[in-house]
DNA sequence: TGCGTGCTTCTTTTT
DNA sequence: GAAGCACGCA
């Protein structure tokens, strides 16, 4: 043990914050406001456990993105050490329960190479059973399906309990789905069959595991003597019991959270976890943090009295001895276009007049579609800029598409994977073969590829081309099998992209799109590298495995182009939990986006979406400006929007308001004031849309690389260029209808509709925005 | 069986 | 704006 004047770092903290960090023995919760030095006190604390010869391995700490873990364990390891850091147990629940599961998975009967299902999988999957079952898909769609058996699961309700509960099978009578209950029971089974796992079933069967064997369960309370966890307001019932059965032993616990934070009941979290936490442990001590050490105070001022509109809350007292500041600023625009462009610009204004690095910016916005607009006016400002979330990098097609193959190798049984690759690159193995296959393997009740394999055996009736091509396959399957678990995961990876033909597709395909996807799976194998290397312990090198088993865990944060150092973020608000930037812009802050639309209905809703408006606010250090537009493009037209009811909430004393029509608001006005002049924008005018044309592209900087975006849907000939020439009586020519004149032009774009009248198969309407129409 | 085109539908947040 | 589906042709 060390002597006392080593902890020199605790003259660091405030008396409280160190009053936390000494407590290490039993129960304690730290109730953290914004910006009140949360992640040190967390960070310190473990260090100091360290220090006073608690073993890394005992602890358990539970963050909530592996990047918050990865940064935690950064800064313990400047403060005490790489070695003993390394040992720590920590990371998100999901990554760390998906260790324990694979290290256990004998006990509940799962192969330890067990596959893990993302939404994505989930939702192919309910759709096969409600297909299978003869269900209405418009009713069982799968989004809600799969979001209902996720309550259920959160709740450690089985397929079983489902069933037999009666409350829950009355709710679901009510909401006119009274079979749910059978597509989770045929979904469970399914998943088990594939031995696959979805993201709650990883905490689930944790629990599982916990309550069927008292001695796995004691094998871990003793393990893991110390447990934290970040964010508990943001736990749900499932990770509640985890902790709470781990915790049962040795009672060494700490939970840090803010209730004014919690901002995932949409996920199942609940919120009484923090609220109960007393009950649980009556010896419980509180240490409260409310002293911001992040922001001026009128940004602090201002939040507070946002908050205090909100019932249900642990009352606390957050203040601020920063600067007091500037007053909010808050814009209105009178487009969302318009408002793009002036956060655009000043973000430019203010990086040349204070020199602020454009990392010290952040661009936050309720939704992901969003950020299209706010993109556009940053590229023709050529500001660098990154996004975070959105369609993150591991949901694109073709990074599934190889990584289906990694997940096959290693987990046959996955047959969702097996579904995707079957027939990519094209082999000729069509949906007639492959429905086939599934009947099979369904009366059976084994996976597809058992299917597949006794395909020989049996009298099927599948053709003997399309049989032969399924043994190819499995053939192919098998080879790549043998090395997978002794070479290098790299290696590994570029053989199987290789062999399996996905590099030779990509790279025959050169369009844009074609050669983007070359690019990423490229990203993808240097990724596979980067990770090999920064996991590798010892000589051993890390195989693909290994890689697989993390990467369906991965967060969007943890990939987010790590190439751009200086540039502007732009995310989502639940994204931006835990991080802070100078300047912050909020984006959309209109009604039926900010709060959401879906929001309306209840008044819980209602105070978790204020919650999120305070947790954007927060996020600001120094300065901050919201802004909202009257006028905006949602869904491919053109809608009138309603300034947020929230901003009615700030108390007035601390916001300043400013519209774009003023002249006076500060950021210049060269930009906005060209486009307003070509929207013919007046400010005691109605605007005039007619010659706004949201098709315009901004001319892009090829020198810059930034985020890269999915290809959008085809562009017609008509949209980009032809759209002005096309009246009532202009020739024209379709592939497919041949030549026509149209007689009749209805609607504005991009909903335009033509009606043409053809010389051969007569009139016909088609809607501009598809139709690839040559001028003639 | 594959592919292009036209049309409909549903629009939140994420481990 | 984008995904999914149906249809019809090759």
């Amino acid at each position: 043990m060390k002597q006392a004047n080593s902890y020199s770092y605790l003259a660091q903290l405030s008396n409280v914050q160190r009053e936390a960090v000494e407590n290490i023995k039993g129960a304690s919760m730290v109730i953290a406001g914004a910006g009140s030095g949360k992640t040190r006190v967390l960070t310190f604390k473990i260090a100091h456990m360290l220090n006073v010869g608690i073993k890394p391995y005992q602890i358990m700490a539970l963050t909530f993105t592996n990047k918050a873990a990865r940064e935690m364990k950064n800064r313990i390891a400047s403060m005490i050490g790489k070695e003993n850091a390394q040992h720590l147990w920590m990371g998100t629940f999901h990554s760390i329960f998906a260790k324990i599961l694979r290290f256990e998975a004998n006990a509940i009967n799962y192969p330890s190479s067990f596959s893990i299902y993302d939404a994505q999988d989930s939702k192919n999957l309910i759709k096969t059973i409600v297909k299978e079952l003869s269900l209405d898909n418009k009713i069982y769609k799968e989004g809600e399906v799969l979001s209902r058996i996720s309550f259920a699961k959160n709740n450690l309700i089985s397929a079983k309990a489902y069933e037999t509960n009666p409350r829950i099978r009355k709710a679901d009578e009510r909401a006119r789905r009274p079979e749910i209950y059978r597509i989770y029971q045929l979904y469970s089974h399914r998943c088990k069959a594939a031995g696959a796992m979805d993201f709650d079933d990883i905490l689930m069967k944790t629990n599982l595991l916990f309550s069927q064997s008292e001695e796995i369960l004691a094998k871990y309370q003793d393990k893991f003597q110390y447990i934290l966890v970040d964010e508990y307001q943001d736990t749900n019932y499932s990770q509640y019991m985890i902790i709470n059965q781990l915790a049962k032993k040795h009672h060494n616990i700490c939970v840090v959270g803010d209730d004014a934070q919690s901002i995932y009941a949409f996920r199942g979290a609940r919120i009484e976890n923090i609220l109960n936490f007393k009950n649980d442990y009556p010896n419980t001590k509180v240490f409260k943090l409310e002293q911001n050490y992040r922001s001026t105070q009128n940004i602090v001022n201002a939040a507070n009295s946002l908050i205090n509109k909100n019932k249900h809350q642990i009352k606390k007292n957050v203040f601020s001895k920063n600067d007091v500041g500037n007053k909010i600023n808050i814009l209105e625009a009178f487009t969302d276009t318009e408002e793009a462009y002036i956060i655009a610009n000043a973000i430019n204004d203010t990086h040349l007049r204070e020199h602020a690095d454009f990392a010290d910016f952040a661009i936050l916005y309720r939704t992901n579609a969003q950020s299209r607009t706010l993109e556009d006016a940053l590229r023709k400002k050529n500001i660098a800029y990154k996004i975070f979330g959105g369609i993150s990098f591991y949901q694109r097609k073709e990074i599934k598409d190889l990584i289906s193959y990694f997940r096959l190798i290693l987990n046959p049984n996955d047959d969702e994977a097996f579904k995707r690759i079957i027939n990519y690159p094209k082999r000729g193995i069509g949906s007639t073969t492959i429905d086939k296959l599934s009947d099979i393997a369904n009366k059976l009740g084994v996976s597809l590829w058992q299917a597949a394999s006794q395909i020989g055996n049996l009298d099927i009736k599948i053709n003997g081309a399309a049989k032969n091509k399924i043994l190819d396959f499995l053939k192919m399957i098998k080879n790549l099998k043998a090395d997978v678990l002794n070479e290098d995961a790299y290696e590994t990876a570029k053989k199987i992209a290789g062999e399996s033909g996905i590099l030779k597709d990509l790279h025959n395909n050169k369009s844009p799109e074609g050669i983007s996807r070359y690019e990423n799976i490229q990203e993808l194998l240097n990724g596979i590298k980067d990770y090999s290397i920064r996991e590798q312990e010892g000589d051993i090198p890390v195989n693909l495995a290994q890689f697989v088993e993390n990467v369906s865990l991965l967060t969007n944060e943890d990939n987010a182009n790590s190439e751009l150092q200086d540039c502007v973020s732009l995310m989502t608000v639940h994204s931006s939990k835990g991080l802070e930037f100078k300047h912050v812009f909020i984006a959309g802050m209109e009604e039926e986006l900010f709060p959401s639309l879906y929001s309306n209905d209840s008044q819980q809703a209602l105070e978790e979406e204020r919650r999120l408006f305070y947790v954007a606010i927060t996020r600001a250090e120094n300065s901050l400006h919201i802004s909202y537009a009257r006028q905006r493009y949602r869904w491919g037209k053109l809608s009138h929007c309603k300034k947020s009811r929230f901003l009615d909430d700030l108390n007035q004393d601390y916001v300043e308001y400013s519209n774009s029509s003023a002249g006076s608001y500060n950021f210049g006005n060269k930009y906005y004031g060209k486009e307003r002049a070509k929207l013919n924008l007046n400010a005691n005018k109605k605007p005039n849309f007619s010659n706004y044309n949201s098709n315009i592209k901004p001319k892009l900087n090829p020198k810059l690389k930034l985020a890269k975006k999915l290809p959008s849907q085809p562009t017609s000939v008509a949209k980009i260029a032809n759209l002005d020439k096309i009246k009532v009586g202009t020739m024209v020519s379709h592939k497919l209808f041949g030549k026509g004149k149209v007689v009749n032009i209805e609607g504005d774009a991009p909903n335009t509709k033509v009606s043409i009248e053809f010389e051969n198969s007569g009139k016909k309407q088609l809607l501009l925005r598809f139709a690839k129409l040559t001028i003639l």
